[in-house]
DNA sequence: AGAATATTGTTATATAATAACATATCAAAT
DNA sequence: ATTTGATATGTTATTATATAACAATATTCT
């Protein structure tokens, strides 16, 4: 059970060593010597990933994250730094609950959430 | 000081009609027989309306929205609803800030926030 | 009026994503 | 082992979203 299909691996191999998000024709040209030619074979790799939990898309940035661990569902939030273009994911379950909760109560019923703040990581506030 | 340029004006205008999320080149459309001929014309009202905090991207849908309270920050919940595609703004305070306060633990300071759900409206629960 | 600023019109181009179709691979069931 | 069905792949063309660059107009301020 080796789970991914070979595009798949190689987008997700490539999203973890870059450890930072990329965008799918980023990833194109990246992969360009792994065979891939054309956009829709990054775009069917992601597709999968993202399904799978291993990779997110970063919405802010038309661009896409490998992620360590499978999450179950999509709560995540993402710290985006304008400076320096760092993404981290924080991950205090209290915040995708707590709106979940809130939400709830005007009556929505949330299956996906997109949490992302731009702002300056600790790094750049320093320099 | 009223404000608006004619075509911010016309813009915004066309956005709190429609009272739906639109995307730039639906507004180009719907807008072409008040003169408006190329997407820059579109796309400069909204970063002006937006920078005025009086529209608002709704990043996963590669949309924008009128909204008809300026809001101080981008701090804004946006439900999302698969089903009809009506959008919704919640805005408990209380959101954003717990965010804030949470990001700012781990030294980030967030300027803005995207946070967007999908899933179902109550209306369509029923149905 | 004249200078500085912001807004507009226009053409071309960059960037992001998908449609549609043919082919290939793999897994399991007979 | 071969058929079958599902999934994955390769490829071309197209759609959708957004911006660069430059010329012309309008607005505001002194």
């Amino acid at each position: 059970m080796s789970g991914l299909a070979r595009n798949q691996k190689k987008v997700y191999d490539h999203l973890l060593k870059a450890n930072q998000p990329l965008g799918a024709y980023d990833l194109l040209d990246d992969l360009r010597h792994e065979g891939f030619r054309a956009p829709p074979q990054i775009y069917r790799a992601l597709k999968a990933l993202t399904s799978m939990g291993l990779v997110h898309r970063v919405e802010s940035l038309n661009a896409f994250i490998a992620c360590g661990q499978k999450h179950s569902a999509e709560q995540i939030v993402f710290t985006i730094c304008d400076e320096c273009g760092t993404v981290d994911e924080l991950t205090p379950v209290e915040i995708p609950e707590k709106i979940k909760q809130l939400s709830l109560q005007s009556g929505f019923n949330a299956k996906k959430m997109v949490i992302e703040l731009a702002g300056t990581c600790s790094n750049c506030m320093l320099t």
